[in-house]
DNA sequence: GATCGACTTGGTCAATCGTCCAAGTAATAG
DNA sequence: CTATTACTTGGACGATTGACCAAGTCGATC
């Protein structure tokens, strides 16, 4: 038998699951209390009871799973030793999103709705702020050129690419791999594979 | 004294205007036909009178804009003569988009947008598609390598951008630019500055 | 067994939503 | 002058919205 407090926060955690859900599928605006009650299973009153209000959940649920996919590129990097190999293993974590998958579209639809809210600006633009800071660490560690610029760009054109994707089928992770390796150069360096 | 056509024209433009303002503002999902009649300063009825959908409106007006800005950026390119030239052209031309600015958050909303209406993606990828041949073809011109491909990275990186630039300070066309340069280059060619 | 507090239920509230339409205006064609 | 046509008005329709709340459930504590 599980006490008050479980149940409340798994009611608590369904909620945010649905609304992770219901943002990419129908967009930040057009979440509705009723709606996720529905899809979480639980009934409608419960939104306000766990949360002060319906945004309030909505950038909970979002930045949750951004600072989670955050979280993960972290040891990915680590675990590259070259330039390359980094870049690779990137390309290969991008391959999982489609830019038509949820987690895609979340990311969007956050940096949109970042636009009409304060508090979610703020707090995502750390979540943003540290990935370019760990990519920026990690190139400059590997003796990249401009790390600090070259993980802005990087980062900025690695969402352009999620953002692109449903709508050109030629960017593929094969395709742009050589063109993003020009990117990565040693200072001094003419060759243009720097992860040698 | 003007004809009823012409009046008629005139609301349907004024209300494509008042869409192109409030999809930013408020967000795809949260313009209703009451707010965009009181914005364009028209009875509420006129809308379904000149548009079969409020859907049918958003698409059209969203679209207008985005060809506008395609339909600019072929003379711009056409202007340089070479790829640095033309990086640093289109940089410039990107400077009016801070990525708070009612244009770049109507390209994202639209892309969003085109992920849940078939029409639109249609029409989108449309133009989205001749823009990018248009710089492959630049590029080609000019002797860039894998000018399709680097055309596909270039297009994704300037909307990429226009996502991080509220988040991030640091992503300005000066501290982009070298970065992107690194980009440009011809085949065979060690030099990283291939526009000279 | 009584009391407490956390959690849940099902519903109300005024406001807004997209769509549609009957009636009205006014410029044009016969 | 009389249709005819295009455009406009203001409101009606049922459905949905975010927020809120009184009443009820139930395990934990004394």
């Amino acid at each position: 038998m599980k006490t008050s407090a479980e149940r409340g926060r798994e009611v608590r955690r369904k909620l945010l699951d649905a609304a992770a859900d219901l943002i990419p599928e129908r967009g930040w605006t057009a979440v509705s209390t009723r709606i996720l009650a529905e899809r979480a299973g639980v009934a409608p009153g419960l939104v306000h009871y766990h949360f002060p209000s319906l945004q309030a959940l909505l950038n909970e649920a979002a930045l949750d799973v951004i600072g989670r996919v955050v979280a993960e590129t972290g040891p990915l990097l680590e675990r590259a030793e070259t330039l390359d190999d980094g870049l690779e293993g990137m390309l290969g974590a991008l391959d999982a999103f489609t830019g038509s998958d949820p987690v895609s579209v979340l990311f969007t639809e956050t940096y949109l709705a970042a636009a009409r809210d304060e508090d979610l600006r703020r707090e995502l633009t750390a979540l943003v702020t540290r990935f370019r800071r760990e990519l920026a660490g990690w190139l400059r560690a590997r003796g990249q050129e401009a790390p600090e610029e070259t993980a802005s760009v990087l980062a900025a054109a690695l969402d352009g690419m999620m953002l692109h994707r449903p709508l050109n089928p030629e960017l593929t992770s094969a395709a742009v791999a050589p063109v993003l390796r020009r990117l990565l150069t040693r200072p001094g360096g003419d060759d243009r594979r720097a992860g040698g």
